[in-house]
RNA sequence: GCCCCCAUUGUCUAGCGGCCCAGGACGUGGCCCUCUCAAGGCCAAAACACCAGUUCGAAUCUGGUUGGGGGCACCA
């Protein structure tokens, strides 16, 4: 990992055009954790020079989706920094100068051609099965007379004239050199006719200027990596360490997902989006944990990572290549590993919106009082209000034939309730320690199972048939509660039985 | 159609020529614990896509086939 001792500044530059998914989410993450493990900076650049996709929030929810997920950039659009602004809505001139400056040195030309022509050469190509390519009607025009046609106004944009012989050796960080013939280069669009330059020229003038070591970004970009990279040699600028991601296939692993499989995922309360995850019940520690796991592995058999060890153990070297299927039960794997490792009090604190959202009132420290039996038996934060939220009502309302317990009958099932309750309210306490051991006596007396005894007050004093471990609720539910819950029990029975 | 990338159990992966009749994790099945449900512990089933070649020896190297993915815009 010597290399990564140099400070890396990298940057995070997503485009405002929709919800912020796991890839984008993963490959934030990488950045950061490059920038804080070499004591570099992290970036975040808006990409929105396309203002018919712009859609509006989406950047607020890319901020708010990196909080959430603890990722703090060093520089962007809201905190500026040296090398702004961050946003390329703002920078339209900067990249008009560098697309001039490329026209003079002969490494781009004006082309006049229109969208139409365009269109009509592309169906000519597909009907005799070439390649869609810009035909170069424009390229060996006098660079005088485009000069006078464009300073006499007519339509024109910007290409990049790239070299028509010749190969182009680029090197991506995990799959090696990789070398194209230039001739399947095309001819790129760098500046529109409106003036607005393109992804191609628009970033890699960013990263030039913003000085960024390394960039990190999709595979899709795989494609056009060595006509960036000609581009970066035309300017004569130094090439970054170039970093492409796998994309994420659906969790079965064949194809990527689709609009259709986001809204079967949501049938089971799973999203790609990280918008939906707090509300879904989901730590962010958790999906830092396993999407960090989508494509890199620090041994064979390490998994729990919290961001402190992953900034320390996070390198590029062990970065996998191949794409990664989504396995959203690994995911509720570490959600509750995750929730497992909270202190009690900041998972309390985590709950309580999932139990008000449920129409719970919730006393705090009643919550404070059931974390330790809710804490190992939930996977998401959104399963405790089904699970526990008895704690916190007045009522509960068992269904009958619930109350009787398996192999016996209505009237034998209201003997025990009545039995257990007399035998509880005997006692000066209702607490763990004195409660249960003399219900196992009481059990045991009457020569039935534990499991039939305890199952008939579970379901009367929890209203459910799982739930966590009676004696320890019972303490918390109070004496009070938990009498009136079985008397009531005792009556529902006597009623099934009549 | 053309170009590029990828290829180990159902899934994520370890493996970078002998340590591998392939290791870990999720999931699955079983057992233990047990008042239900979890958590935890133990055990099990489950993979090197295929075909050539290189080599004393290949999951590991080379070529091809197949499969999957990405791209082929005045989107990013």
């Amino acid at each position: 990992m010597s290399e990564n001792n140099i400070p890396a500044r990298v940057r995070f530059a997503p485009s405002p055009t929709g919800h912020v998914h796991l890839g984008s989410a993963r490959t934030a993450l990488y950045d950061y954790l490059l920038a804080r493990q070499t004591g570099g900076q992290f970036i975040l650049r808006i990409e929105d020079t396309d203002r018919k996709r712009y859609v509006e929030g989406a950047e607020e929810e890319i901020m708010s989706t990196l909080r959430w997920l603890g990722i703090e950039w060093d520089e962007g659009p809201d905190v500026g920094g040296p090398y702004g602004p961050y946003r390329q809505s703002e920078r339209k001139e900067i990249y008009l100068d560098y697309a001039k400056q490329l026209v003079e040195s002969g490494h781009a030309y004006y082309c006049f051609c229109t969208p139409e022509r365009l269109t009509e050469m592309r169906q000519e190509q597909q009907e005799r099965k070439e390649n869609y390519r810009y035909d170069g009607t424009c390229r060996n025009i006098d660079p005088t007379e485009a000069a006078a046609r464009v300073a006499n106004g007519e339509p024109h944009v910007i290409r990049f004239k790239t070299p028509l012989t010749g190969t182009t050796t680029v090197k991506d960080e995990l799959r090696g050199e990789i070398t194209i013939d230039n001739h399947l280069i095309d001819d790129y669009v760098l500046v529109k006719t409106d003036g607005w330059a393109l992804y191609h020229l628009a970033a890699m003038v960013d990263d030039h200027l913003m000085k960024i070591t390394h960039v990190i970004r999709g595979s899709e970009w795989l494609s056009t990596f060595p006509l960036h990279c000609l581009l970066i040699r035309a300017f004569g600028w130094e090439e970054p360490k170039w970093v492409h991601l796998s994309v994420f296939l659906k969790p079965s692993g064949k194809g990527k997902m689709s609009k259709r499989d986001t809204a079967e995922l949501a049938k089971d309360g799973y999203s790609i989006f990280l918008k939906d995850m707090e509300g879904l019940g989901y730590l962010p520690e958790a999906v830092v944990n396993w999407v960090s796991l989508m494509g890199w592995s620090y041994d064979d058999h390490t998994e729990f990572f919290t961001m402190k060890d992953l900034i320390e153990k996070f390198g590029l070297e062990r970065l996998n290549p191949s794409p990664a299927a989504i396995n959203f039960t690994k995911f509720d794997h570490f959600n509750g590993l995750h929730i497992r490792n909270l202190a009690s009090a900041d998972l309390a604190q985590r709950l309580v919106p999932f139990f008000e959202k449920t129409g719970y009132k919730v006393d705090f420290n009643v919550l404070l009082k059931i974390i330790p039996i809710l804490q190992e038996r939930i996977a998401t934060l959104e399963e405790a209000p089904d699970m526990a939220g008895f704690f916190f009502r007045d009522e509960v309302h068992p269904v009958p034939q619930e109350l009787v317990a398996k192999g016996l009958t209505a009237k034998d099932s209201a003997a025990i309730a009545e039995k257990c309750l007399k035998e509880l309210q005997k006692l000066d306490t209702i607490q763990k320690d004195v409660a249960e051991p003399h219900m196992r006596e009481v059990v045991e007396q009457m020569g039935y199972s534990a499991g039939q005894v305890f199952g008939i007050m579970r379901v009367a004093i929890t209203g459910q048939k799982v739930s966590p471990p009676l004696f320890e609720g019972m303490e918390i539910i109070g004496k009070d509660k938990v009498f009136s819950r079985l008397e009531n029990a005792v009556k529902l029975l006597k009623e099934l039985d009549s």
